[in-house]
DNA sequence: CTTTTTGTCTACCATTTGGTAGGTAAACGA
DNA sequence: TCGTTTACCTACCAAATGGTAGACAAAAAG
């Protein structure tokens, strides 16, 4: 059964790089090492491939966010939410660039999935806001759904485009560190588009 | 000299819609009212046409910006900078959708032409922000040009899928008015990520 | 009026594409 | 042991792709 996910694998690094028009049902068998007709033995079509490896993304999107979510409502913990938000892409950027490349490709249908896996996280964020204004510590005047789409895309656009934003960050020099420089932003940007003072840290 | 330009519009359209390699000649010829051969003498190949699509954009947004960034750096009004900013995107959501795909697809060339057009508006913002730091009314921990890079990346990746996003932000019914509510808490953010307390409005 | 240029066309070509047919060998279940 | 299933292969196919050749007509240039 490694073959399939060796299929799995391959695939979604490909569609993620080269988008799915742009990817032959070859190149994805040659990256494997094996004949195209053996991948079409194992998906029956490209178009199979594609909705197998968007599923199981998802579906390890799935299991991470729950609890993500719980961890966030126990604690509170605004900044340990963002870093698992974008560990998640940051652990295979390819997942950023996958979603993006979907969302472009085929809207309709995105925005099914997008009700199902994104709406769940707004709606709590949006519990978590209601408290949170009663104590006065969040601004205002947030949109709280408009604010959790916008925090969810500039995660999954920043990440997915991440290595080509490095090249217009070139003060440091050490490695990996531009990430952490630039992730780091991204969540005080976030951060500060919602609290009116610095939350418990 | 019409047929050019109802071609790269064409074109551009179903780029940024379908993708480069989810295009074909045909296809383009076809929106057009044209043959391919025909579409082909005017463009010698698939990839001159990509290149002239590109370059129209570049060539618009090269000529907005300077226009743009004087504005900013005179009367220093953040939102109308947004505003026109968000402005560029929104007349036309092709262009943020054809820059991302361009993106994804050829991150190499990109990164030289993210060098030319979004560097000079981060070196501008850098200074911006060195004034309003003497000030006190820039928070003291923004890294300006990875904000500056969120920012762009908000505005670019937000209006890319907007469409997408306004599923998900289902609350008022009235046309038009999800993008303004969408657009309006992008703004919000961004400001909220730069300023200690609201600016002059 | 003739010649040349411009723009479009039909017909065609080589290559690539997603997908099928059918054979083969190993592993497996009876 | 023998049939069946699994997994892979070579060979092939029809359609679509990017691009070319060359005919043709209108218009611009001489």
């Amino acid at each position: 059964m490694a073959i399939r996910e060796q299929i799995l694998a391959q695939a979604a690094r490909l569609f993620a790089v080269r988008g799915f028009s742009g990817t032959s049902v070859d190149q994805i068998a040659d990256a494997v090492g094996i004949r195209k007709p053996s991948l079409l033995y194992h998906f029956s079509s490209k178009d199979e491939l594609r909705e197998s490896v968007l599923a199981q993304m998802l579906s390890h999107w799935n299991d991470v966010l729950p609890e993500l979510l719980l961890t966030a409502s126990r604690e509170e913990r605004f900044d340990a939410v963002m870093e698992s938000l974008c560990s998640f892409f940051l652990d295979d950027p390819d997942r950023a660039r996958l979603l993006l490349r979907e969302t472009l490709d085929r809207p309709q249908q995105m925005q099914g999935l997008l009700r199902k896996f994104v709406r769940p996280w707004i709606e709590v964020i949006g519990g978590q806001l209601a408290r949170a204004k009663d104590q006065g510590i969040v601004h205002e005047d947030v949109d709280p759904e408009a604010y959790a789409v916008h925090v969810m895309n500039l995660v999954v656009g920043g990440i997915a485009v991440l290595d080509n934003l490095k090249v217009i960050l070139p003060s440091d020099s050490d490695l990996g560190s531009t990430r952490e420089r630039y992730v780091q932003e991204l969540i005080r940007i976030a951060r500060a588009g919602l609290y009116r003072e610095h939350p418990e840290e």
